[in-house]
DNA sequence: CCCCAGGCCGCGC
DNA sequence: GCGCGGCATGGG
């Protein structure tokens, strides 16, 4: 049954990896994930700095964005009101180590002009806030319980079994199989990313996946 | 040298 | 609506 088997990969990853702690959290010029998951609903500052970064990883090492980020801070610029004052010219410069810093840079300004409510169909219409972007802020920055999808999430569950496609289908087989709780699905994608580092890469090792008893390596 | 990374846009069809 | 090229640094 699917959600059986949802929520059997779940559980199994997370016997196998532990809690991950995202969205991790900015502090002291460094990234910390809360693996005691305290997850107070992060505050308007960490949220802009989650949405940010979610822009700068966009098919981007995560370590580059830290680098990235972390340039930012020390020019004080990881607010709003201080990226709004500086050029698209300097702040691509300083996003450089993340990859498609001229785009980035671009994106970031687009979404510092974002005044609306925060919800998927608004967060959408800004340039450069795609889906998955989007669902990201939603999900780890405020709380929403919507489910992220990424390349990841598609690789393993295809290889699992699902045969799905676009990004709607695969957010409704997590939303209807599974209860809308934003600290599960937190948690979830996490560990999805995290098998994918680990053994479901595009050259799969899967002597030593934690998935093996539901996966049906249709590879 | 190669490939990949916590995607998205603009275009052609 | 789908496929494809462009965007780009840093690590393995």
């Amino acid at each position: 049954m699917t959600e059986t088997k949802i929520y059997e990969a779940y559980n199994l990853l997370l016997k196998s990896f532990g809690r991950q702690g995202w969205w991790p959290r900015f502090d002291n010029n460094r990234f910390i994930y809360n693996k005691d998951f305290k997850n107070s609903k992060p505050s308007e500052d960490e949220a802009f700095v989650i949405s940010i970064s979610a822009i700068l990883a966009q098919n981007t090492n995560w370590k580059n964005v830290e680098k990235a980020v972390i340039n930012l801070n020390k020019e004080n610029l990881l607010s709003k009101e201080a990226l709004l004052k500086i050029d698209v010219g300097k702040l691509a410069g300083l996003i450089k180590p993340a990859g498609y810093f001229n785009q980035k840079a671009k994106k970031i300004k687009e979404f510092l002009k974002f005044n609306k409510e925060i919800s998927r169909e608004n967060l959408l219409e800004i340039w450069g806030v795609g889906e998955e972007t989007a669902d990201s802020i939603l999900l780890y920055a405020y709380n929403f319980p919507i489910f992220v999808i990424d390349a990841y999430t598609k690789r393993i569950f295809n290889r699992i079994g699902f045969k799905l496609k676009n990004y709607k289908e695969f957010q409704e087989l997590f939303h209807k199989n599974l209860v809308k709780d934003y600290k599960l699905f937190n948690e979830y994608h996490a560990l999805l990313v995290e098998l994918a580092k680990r053994n479901c890469r595009k050259v799969p090792i899967c002597g030593n996946c934690p998935l093996n008893q539901v996966c049906e390596k249709l590879i």
